[in-house]
DNA sequence: ACCTCCAATTAAACCGGTTTAAAGAGCATC
DNA sequence: GATGCTCTTTAAACCGGTTTAATTGGAGGT
């Protein structure tokens, strides 16, 4: 166990200052063509790579990006959204020599979370997920002088670029889906409305029906957990006039609720339709298959990682980037309304 | 945007010099109190939190940890052991200011991540997750000088301190229970033989069957995916004589075989038992409930990061850490085999 | 032969902490 | 009053890079 080569090793094999040295592993102009052939032979000989602190300690940079993500069980659990999002991050962050740092906090307590990452200097951004209304870290971002990017476009004013997939068109086609088989009853199971995306399935959703002349038999609102896609379930199905279909604004829901009615003694998609929305692994190989919404989480995460290295990087107005819409899965859980 | 203030500006304001007020941030003895209060104050007023960066390079630490998983859909997209294990970590990081950094790497390149964590110096540790038989990232690590706690223990000699949850009672207690039901062909989807924890289970399943002078009627092999459960299940199901219960070696396989059944016209538990491992979220809510095995990767994180400290701080010989066994949790999908 | 100028290179400061060796202060001892 | 000893405190080196300002050497011009 041979401690790592330094810099200085390097220079010395080289027969030159540590100062070239540091010009040559960074392209920089000014040395001599053979004199940068000399120094990176040695420091392959030497099998040397800068020590990222002592970088990180000079150029003032921590080489990483962040990510809070609350310990809260709805969030956490089992969301499809979060692991393959990461990877995708991943994707574009090892190829830079960058690292994710990840922060998990206690629900509601997300600010410490970032503060924590911006006082202790580990990142040079962080990612802002599951936006809100209002989003109060926004400001925070701004007062802590931490680069973001947001998933989601902030209704207020934002300093960050935003990475944007539009969950509208995929909600629309589910809802005309559903009305092109011939039902008028049909409900929803939203997400918690502080959610900018959970409001942005739940407008579509109502935009669509009304569109077609149409209105919601009822409206329950969800927390994107199984245990509130059951108790929601069960509220719409007790309705004196229970609908014939419902839309969910989550997998978790959907399959959570698709259990309820099956409890309840009904045959989806014979008496009920449902449908969900991520097109999480468990989607398809539920009975029924659930009809749902693909969305592409990993490109989320390779997108909004090149977006915010730019941002990082110091590329000033960094343009929104939209993704692909999410498109409709069409799967056994849906059929025409009972007669 | 002030800069921040750093130690110098700290050291002047309590008239003092660097050193000392390194001394009294760690505690150290050999200054007067009436100084440590003097600097701490000073510290204070300043809003002075040392730079981690500074003293990464100082002292040749990360104050991070790392773990590396693979982006494997089989372990990555909704595995719901890593959500609820980081959590674990963070919570005992958080109280250290440590961080955690994530690694995700393609699929059997896993050598890579730890070497690119180690080479960067971004850890002072890390976790070995999903051990496998005579796992070459043991090797490894003791090549690399990078500490590390193990999850579970690996059967060749290993440096490091192993955090085990022992998975057979939980295994065994489901086999008893199908066989109480009166239960006698009982077969089993067990996860790719590579991994330890999946033999783990395979065996007690095994012996608690030749226990009851039983044998299994078929043992599939399944890759932990839901896609995996269908086929494997598909499978059983065809055999001329098929089995009256399955146990599988995780939820995901076991509620993707619930559909597969329930898709072959079964009716769980009535025509089929089932069972699972884990008691993930969906277990309790998919129709019938799942009987699973409950594991605790929350504790799982905590306990794995705590002994994982006790490493890096320089503690020699830490003990392996036994956690308290999964426990059986029967629900709707285990019931009598039919007549 | 001398001066200028430019390209290549280097010495040294710097990032913000930690740590070691040495200096200084205060007091008892002889 | 000099010596020795402990208790505090400090100056300076160090971690391993980056960066700026200064230096060197050689080619080109007159």
């Amino acid at each position: 166990m041979a401690k790592r080569p330094t810099i200085a090793d390097v220079a010395r094999r080289a027969g030159v200052s540590k100062g070239s040295v540091s010009f040559a592993l960074n392209g920089r102009p000014g040395l001599a063509q053979s004199t940068v052939d000399k120094i990176l032979a040695a420091a392959d000989e030497l099998g040397w790579r800068p020590s990222n602190r002592a970088r990180s300690l000079s150029v003032s940079k921590a080489f990483a990006l962040g990510l809070v993500i609350t310990r809260d069980p709805a969030v956490l659990s089992s969301d499809p959204f979060f692991p393959a999002f990461i990877a995708g991050v991943e994707s574009v962050l090892s190829t830079r020599g960058q690292a994710l740092v990840l922060q998990v906090v206690a629900d509601g307590s997300e600010a410490d979370g970032y503060r924590r990452l911006a006082q202790d200097g580990r990142v040079d951004g962080v990612f802002l997920s599951d936006l809100r209304h209002d989003d109060p870290r926004i400001g925070l971002l701004v007062e802590l002088g931490l680069p973001a990017v947001t998933l989601n476009r902030p209704d207020g004013d934002s300093p960050f670029p935003a990475v944007t997939l539009d969950d509208r068109p995929g909600t629309r086609a589910v809802v005309e889906h559903l009305i092109e088989l011939g039902h008028t009853r049909i409900a929803q199971v939203a997400g918690p409305p502080a959610f900018v995306h959970a409001t942005a399935r739940s407008t579509a959703f109502a935009e669509t029906l009304a569109a077609a002349g149409l209105e919601p038999v009822a409206v329950e609102t969800g927390d994107f957990t199984a245990a509130g896609g059951i108790e929601t379930t069960r509220r719409l199905l007790a309705l004196p006039e229970p609908p014939t279909a419902i839309v969910y604004a989550n997998d978790r829901m959907a399959i959570a609720g698709l259990g309820a009615a099956q409890a309840a003694g009904l045959t989806v998609p014979d008496d009920l339709s449902i449908a969900g929305f991520d097109d999480s692994e468990l989607a398809e190989y539920v009975h029924p298959g659930l009809t749902t919404v693909r969305a592409d989480p990993f490109r989320f995460g390779e997108t909004a990682a090149q977006t915010l290295n730019r941002v990082v990087d110091g590329d000033t107005d960094v343009p929104d980037v939209e993704l692909p819409p999410a498109e409709l899965v069409v799967r056994r859980s849906t059929a025409a309304p009972p007669l």
